[in-house]
Formats: structure tokens, sequence, C-alpha cells
DNA sequence: ACCTGAACACCGTTCAAGT
DNA sequence: ACCTGAACACCGTTCAAGT
């Protein structure tokens, strides 16, 4: 192989770093100082690669989401509609702090839906039902699935790892959010047990008469969203 | 009235105008700096009343939140889910930047999430619902509204406007986007717009086949997700 | 052609000092 | 008791200079 000399840089070995990056701390921990010395170069050199930090964020947005697998398109639609959805999920649960900074700027989320949209389009497609309802059925699934992504990457990370935490100066300052370093937890729970215990009494009565974990409310809802659209799939 | 003497800075009155800036340019525009000029007051003096930047973003989730309408408890319990959710998107409709910023934020979502559930749990469990059930349905209707909304939140702000650009500097550059200042456009057909013709032609297909706006996938999938669960409610 | 280093205009936060 | 100002340790980005 005559090509494979020592380049000191190229744009897939800064995406690969800024990811792991943000998948450790979040985007406040990708600095273009702190990515430079990742790379063990000039944080400026990266500039000749990718035009500013914004452009990393929108690159590793589009390499994260457009390799997404394609479901078999040789599977019924239902099939491969259940088999993206877990897809999406298994990304989400991949990069939950990249999803998390993806989900809350739109721009991000265009370049991310675009390629996360084809499949799902191909699949209702295949349902025979008209356009305008493609349409309206594509975004009750995404608009599901990216709360119930959201709710999971939120429980992942844990209440007080949050996105907007930019991980500080090194100053000696106690830690704001205060809570353990228990990560895993259920964002509501958390607050709940963080508040006097006369508040919010309906949450506390049905959560104590529950089982712990709440029940899986994406496979729930995910049951509940299909069996409303093949109901609305003309009769042939 | 005797109390109501000139105090200098008051918890409520910081409060009152950082959501005022958040509401123009997302939490980027909301500096410590600014927020002390814009009261007319030294940055730090913001210090005395809140302990952190963090403290003002929480504060910012649970005052909004909190100020949710409850339902009229006498109404049978649909009316109630389908007026809680219609609050909770005028909420996102009023305050979309703040919204976006919270929903990536787990500890803020705890804050958030507290104070809306309060109300759907109660409606559910009106319903007659298990406690299982209702925890699992509330997550169905929880995760289905936060991507509905996000996703107009998304849409109200534009593709370009992001939570993710913090203002810049002031420097004289090129604005990073490139997109025009046309606000209020679909994130995912903008991109569309943006690439060559030949890719993702399923999206292009159902696009032009159907109405300009896409019809409207929050009240669809909030039918949608109700008929589910009344297809749940136990028979009395 | 690609990388470097100093500089600029910002950040959040601390701390000693003022009134 | 409350506000101020200088300072510290960070940011993203520009630009002239090096190799």
């Amino acid at each position: 192989m005559a090509g494979t000399r020592r380049v000191g840089l190229t744009r897939e070995r800064i995406l690969r770093v800024a990811l792991a990056l943000v998948d450790e701390g979040g985007l406040g921990a990708l600095s273009m100082r702190r990515l430079g010395a990742e790379l063990g170069v000039d944080p400026m050199a990266v500039y000749r690669h990718l035009p500013h930090k914004r452009a990393i964020v929108l690159s590793l947005a589009e390499a994260v989401f457009a390799a997404l697998p394609v479901p078999d398109p040789a599977r019924p639609w239902e099939q491969r509609l259940r088999a993206w959805a877990g897809a999406y999920r298994a990304l989400a649960r991949a990069h939950p702090r990249l999803v998390l900074e993806v989900v809350g700027d739109p721009e991000a989320v265009g370049v991310a839906a675009v390629h996360a949209n084809e499949p799902l389009y191909a699949a209702l497609e295949d349902a025979a039902l008209p356009p305008p309802e493609i349409v309206r059925c594509a975004g009750v699934v995404v608009d599901f699935l990216n709360g119930a992504v959201l709710a999971e990457a939120a429980a992942a990370i844990g209440a007080g790892g949050g996105a907007a935490t930019p991980t500080g100066p090194v100053h000696p300052v106690a830690a704001p959010t205060g809570g353990g370093p228990g990560p895993a937890e259920d964002p509501v729970r958390a607050e709940l047990a963080r508040r006097p215990p006369g508040q919010f009494p309906v949450q506390r009565r049905v959560l104590a008469r529950s089982a712990d974990d709440g029940g899986d409310s994406f496979a729930t809802g995910l049951d509940l969203i299909i069996a409303g659209i093949v109901a609305r799939v003309p009769a042939r």
C-alpha cells in the first residue's frame, strides 16, 4: 500500500477523537484546546480540516446517524419499523450525551433526522399509507421515540451529570449539584427524593404502589402507536 | 405599603430578566456579565442571590414549569389529560429556547417534570388505571409530548438559530451556519433543501405528494395515544 | 501545504475590599 | 448587609509567522 504514509491529521481522526470526548463528558468536554491535546497537535491545527467547532458537532451528528443500520427491505413493514426503532434506541444508548446535545439543536436535528427518517418513510410507504398519512404517522413515531430515547439518555447520565455542566474550571469549587456520584437514576425520582415529603403526593402514592423500574414505556408506547398506525392502513 | 422600598436586587427580578435573555437568545445569551448589565448592577452582585449560573437555569426551569395551569379536577379524566397536554404545548411555544435547553439537561428535566407530572398522574389515577399502568401510560404520554414539543420548538427557532450557537464573540466572523435569516422552518425540510437532489429519494417523494405543513402530528399522536389508554382502562 | 504561537474578545467564579 | 473590581483559569477564533 503506497499511500498509507503517516499524515498528521485527517477529518476522520479528528471526528473519532471528538466523539470519544463528547461520549465521556458531553459537549462541554469538547474544547478545541483539549481536542488538540488529545490529538497530539496544536489546537489550531484542527481548523485546517473543520472550519469551526460547530462544524465538528454537526459532522458528529451526521456521522453517527448516517451509520444507523437500514432494516432489510424484504421484511414486512411492521417488522422493519420495529427494527428501525430498536436501532435508534441502541444508537441513543451508545451515545447518550451526543443525543442529548443534538436534540436541543435544530440544525443538528435536521442533519440527524434526514438520515434517520429515510428507512422509516420507506417502511410506511410499504404499508400503503397515503403520503399525508405517512408524514403524520412518521411524525408521531419520531416524536415518541425522541422523547423516549431522551428520557433514557437522561437517566443513563444521571441527574447531576447534565449536558449544561461545562465541566467547569479546575477551581477548587464545591460541586454545584450536590447529589452523590451514583449514576443511572431516573431524574424525576431523584428530584422527588430531594423534596419535602408533603410535595407531589399523587406521584409519591402512585410510584410507591408500582414496581421500582416503572415499567417499560418504550415498548408500551411503540406497541400502542403501531396498533394505531395499523388501524389507519387502508383495506386492500 | 411600608415594605416596598427600592431594594436593589431580588431573586425574582433576576429570574425575570434571565428568562427574557434566554427567550431571546438561548442559554448562550445568558451570561453573568450580560445579566448584570441588564439589571444595571455589577455582574457579581447576582451571586448574592443565586450561587451560580446553574442555579439560575434550574430556577428558571422550576418557575416556568411550576406555573403550568392545573386542569379543573371536576372534569372527566380524558378532558383533563387533553387540557394538560394543551397547556404543556402552550408553555413550549411561549419559551421554546428554554424548553430546548431543559430537555437536554437531566437535572433540569427532573425539576421540570416533577411539577408537570402531578396533574397528569392525577388524571390517570381518576381513570381507575392500576398504578403500574399509570406509570407506563404517563411515560408514553410524556415521552410523546416531549418529542412533539421539541420538534415544534426547533421549528419555531429555525435551523441555524440553534441552542448550541453561543452567540459567539463579536469578531467580524462570517456566520457559521450560512442559511438565510428566514425563521420558523422545519429543520428536516431545510436540510433536505441543502442537499443534492439525488439523496433521500423516499422523503422527497413522500413530502412532494403531501401538504406543505405535513399535517398536525401533535393532534394525531395525542388522539392515537389516548385511544390506546382508553382501551387499557379496566371495565367497571 | 500544513502546523504553530501569540493575541483578542469573551466566559464563570473567587476573594478582598468598599459602603 | 449588600455591592464592587481586580484577578484567575478557562473559552472559540484570527492572523502572521514558521517549516
